[in-house]
DNA sequence: TAGATTGTTAATCGATTAACAATC
DNA sequence: TAGATTGTTAATCGATTAACAATC
């Protein structure tokens, strides 16, 4: 199935999908239904159908769904079966968090460059990685046919981080700095803004 | 307006719209129009004009927008005129990140306690503010009427949590654990899983 | 077999877009 | 005034839901 028939949305639900399968497998279960998967993300079921239907047939009637299964075909969809170089640009505090934080293992990305242009961080180790120099950015990226970026620099200096990594070759970038970035199409930008997601709420507070 | 008139993907986009008009403000800018601001997010005009038109008037025909008075007609809407007390219960590498973030500042928030259950933690200062025993969540949620948590504690324990601050009057989470929180109705859960965004990503690469 | 659940179709529901009168 | 842009209507487009035959 061409991509351009899938609807973004539904995209966006099967790493949903696929984090909730993944603590049902790590609780020892084997076989779920579209019915128990929706309950528990609040989801209609003939959605969850719905949306798998998209990609194939992965379920059996009257049985329901092999969790392994399910699984691996999600992962093969999302293409994180494999394992994708991330480059983090910026090293502050929540770089530094995010450098540090071990949800991303088994899930298809690993970390392998940290940028940062604080002559007093370069150099330095955070786990096994040496922090790098900016100014190296796009040389590393272009070399190592980096696909994936993440991005920790001060707001305004996002825009220009981003305008670099696309220039070497960066398709998808996950940007926490509090600014939309402005990319060219086939370039795949998402936003965590944490209070974006807070100011969301509290309309209904 | 009745909240339940309103679309919760038009209340979605006013973050970001707010957010868009704060960085047209802080360059200088005074007016823009649904057009310009629609170009620099990736939204049509049309959208934009329909989702204001759901809360009032906010605009000038052949003038547009004066950018100080819809940030203050938005963050009214939002109830981020205020601002919100927020806990945060989990003091790791992530959550010691989101403590000392600057963002939160002047967007409606700011955090006032900090919770973990380690022993080696509790006690300690970061910023202006020293972590507290979870054990107390409860008891300072209910005395100070919190309505606003953010999470980042391990997945394992979000859960429980998230039940505990419900049970005191929680009605907004930002949830950083990799997990799907259930929560009754009447009460509003964000994720903020970054792999999930990655994901969504890769698909298209 | 009887019960359960899938995958899919058609109907419903809701969101986006195009167009334009109103008006600054 | 002439040009520009809003707020709103109606049309279009797309997503969700309900229902059910197929079948494990």
């Amino acid at each position: 199935m061409p991509p351009g028939d899938v609807p973004d949305i539904v995209v966006g639900r099967l790493p949903i999908y696929l984090r909730a399968l993944t603590h049902m497998a790590a609780a020892g279960q084997e076989i779920t239904s579209s019915h128990e998967l929706g309950q528990k993300l609040g989801i209609s079921s003939a959605q969850i159908r719905k949306d798998l239907s998209h990609f194939g047939e992965f379920g059996k009637q009257g049985t329901g769904y092999r969790i392994s299964h399910l699984m691996d075909q999600i992962k093969r969809i999302l293409k994180v079966e494999r394992e994708w170089e991330v480059a983090l640009i910026g090293v502050g505090d929540l770089g530094h968090a995010v450098a540090r934080y071990g949800g991303f293992k088994n899930r298809g990305f690993h970390i392998s460059f940290l940028f940062d242009n604080d002559p007093a961080k370069i150099g330095s180790p955070i786990g096994e990685l040496a922090i790098l120099d900016s100014a190296q950015l796009q040389d590393v990226l272009v070399e190592r046919a980096i696909k994936v970026a993440m991005i920790a620099v001060p707001a305004s200096e996002a825009q220009k981080v981003a305008d670099v990594c696309i220039e070497a070759g960066v398709k998808a970038i996950l940007n926490y700095a509090p600014i939309s970035l402005t990319v060219p199409d086939g370039v795949h930008v998402q936003h965590l803004d944490p209070v974006a997601y807070l100011q969301r709420m509290t309309y209904y507070l």
